[in-house]
DNA sequence: TTGAAAGCGATACCAG
DNA sequence: CTGGTATCGCTTTCAA
């Protein structure tokens, strides 16, 4: 392995000479610094980033926690931050927190011993999150992805504004009893994305003479969550053709679920759309290619990774500006994105209108 | 910023002191110990693991480079490799190459200067890796994953086998004209499977007096490359209720190009399986969900994941006790993995037999 | 414009 | 069983 020593004799300077010309920290003359640079490449030198990091107090590395990158939306969101993070000359440092409380305390030891410049936080779960809470107490630079944090700096979309696209779209179309699916109930992107639907639904139907029902369930953000609790309805005669009353649309807190509730409504041979509409959310790649193709609101990934790791990045800058008077400078900014309703195949009028 | 010297001085004892007591490397009595542990989780202690690398030559950390986090197969085998990593102690860092040489080289620098001990290397690409080469060149270790590279050590699943499990299904079931929908053709995981299928209709039909029929066509492992070919193929007449000798089989070299087929498939009113059956390969888990479900070749990610990291760790050893006569260790082993065929609805017999 | 030397936070060797 | 100290590879004063 070739250090900073190798190259200072190679270049007849010193190590000091050598640093200097590399970092660019101050002025080197032309002629020595060409004997440098030769003598780097020659060598194939490439500074020990740990040594670096050692002197400097700062690694260029970020630590991501998500919760599991089997869920499509994740995945996406991570290539996303990875890229804008490798652009910005950062390394990512990833951890699958499985919703582990005790995963991600685990976790968070390993980041912080690694001295990572920042954290990209995925809650994922309702439960209050320690392992946020430990980091902000060390005071390491964290911004939430995905969910709003009272006084943590995070990006996150207009749920509510979705929930609010999907039900004008359904009451437009005479859907007033309608199924909801929902992630952990206790999740705010659950909650909001409910609020929407809920708000705009009455809105809608406020003053007319239809009353709006809404079928609420919750479980997980899963494809199975979707596809099993389709059939528990069934099964309880919420649902099927020899259902009163039944839904005519189901609303999926997002795309996994629709996916799952959409096989189970094949298997009841409840036709989408035109027994009962469907709709999802995030706008993941396959929703344009399920049949019937998915009625979903898209979020805006590569926006999303670009706002986190902006805010991320200039909030690292600003506790290495401010190591002492940090506090001051405690701002919390939160940057919302909007989204679009994608409006597809899965949505009809609601049947017998 | 806590280190060892706080925890040196709290504890009343020397720094080599506390460094023994937390690492075990020799005996330190039992009331020394204790005083030790105390202090450190007093101060919340957390040894600087850029601190240990430097001395210790090693950082317990592996980069794991993957062409795609979108594509759901890599994104699984990432989160696998992760969780596993991460149980014997090493952190991972995330690189998307997206297919890119140059990404890749730039990558390949920065793993290398955070000192990684391991890379974890999906080729993803048929082009000669530069960034592979190097990397072995440098006597870092590697596990190529996914693909079997010569003389380099790997884990990757018994692609000819999976393919020939394809070509039996279809065959028994009277499949004798075939549309393969390949990802890139150079791509040795699309030759092999391609190669397995080939070779069991062969032999299925030997002797028979019907001839083997294998439309061969090329792109990526996308969505949208079996979208667009088989409307493609609609268009030139290949496929679809006009067209004479149509296959009545298509077989997918993933999953998701199966997933784009299916839905052009649909499109084109081909009923799936009834006119035309359907394979993919992967088995993700998005393929028990689609209408119909499809029939797909499962890859035991976990089990790869499993013998990647294992063959990694190993050879880090290997070549932290041999540093010196370290070629002499240079085996390169290859674990293949079975794969199993999954049998789902987009199979039936050819029609009209 | 350049060099010498003091650390950064840990490990491990050498004494005692 | 314990303590001092050189060292890892680099950055950064401080002097020249």
């Amino acid at each position: 392995m070739t250090t900073i020593k190798d190259i200072a004799s190679a270049a007849g300077v010193s190590v000091s000479t050598v640093s200097h010309a590399l970092s660019g920290n101050r002025p080197i003359s032309e002629p020595t610094r060409a004997r440098v640079l030769a003598a780097v490449a020659a060598l194939g030198y490439r500074p020990n980033k740990l040594a670096q990091g050692l002197v400097s107090k700062t690694t260029r590395s970020l630590g991501l926690l998500v919760p599991d990158l089997a869920n499509p939306f994740f995945s996406a969101m991570a290539e996303a931050l990875e890229v804008q993070a490798h652009e910005r000359g950062y390394s990512v440092i990833l951890c699958n927190t499985n919703l582990d409380a005790e995963r991600e305390a685990d976790y968070l030891d390993v980041l912080l011993s690694r001295q990572v410049d920042g954290l990209l936080y995925f809650p994922g779960t309702s439960v209050p999150n320690r392992a946020l809470q430990a980091a902000l107490e060390k005071q390491i630079p964290v911004v939430v992805v995905d969910e709003q944090i009272a006084h943590v700096p995070g990006v996150f979309v207009d749920n509510v504004g979705g929930g609010r696209q999907i039900g004008e779209l359904l009451a437009g179309l005479g859907h007033h009893r309608i199924l909801f699916l929902g992630g952990a109930e206790a999740l705010p992107t659950v909650q909001d994305r409910l609020r929407g639907l809920r708000s705009s639904l009455y809105s809608a139907f406020n003053g007319t003479d239809t009353a709006v029902e809404l079928l609420l369930r919750f479980g997980a953000y899963r494809a199975s969550f979707g596809y099993e609790t389709v059939h528990d309805c069934a099964r309880e005669g919420l649902l099927g053709h020899a259902a009163v009353d039944a839904p005519t649309a189901i609303v999926a807190a997002n795309d996994l679920i629709a996916l799952g509730a959409l096989r189970a409504l094949r298997e009841l041979s409840i036709q989408v759309p035109q027994e009962c509409s469907l709709v999802g959310f995030d706008g993941l790649e396959f929703t344009m290619l399920t049949t019937p193709s998915l009625t979903t609101v898209q979020q805006p990934t590569g926006l999303i990774a670009n706002s986190a790791i902006e805010l991320l990045i200039d909030r690292i800058d600003v506790s290495l500006d401010h190591r002492d008077d940090y506090p001051a400078a405690r701002l919390a900014p939160q940057v919302v994105h909007p989204v679009s309703l994608v409006v597809r195949e899965s949505v009809a009028a609601a049947p017998g209108r």
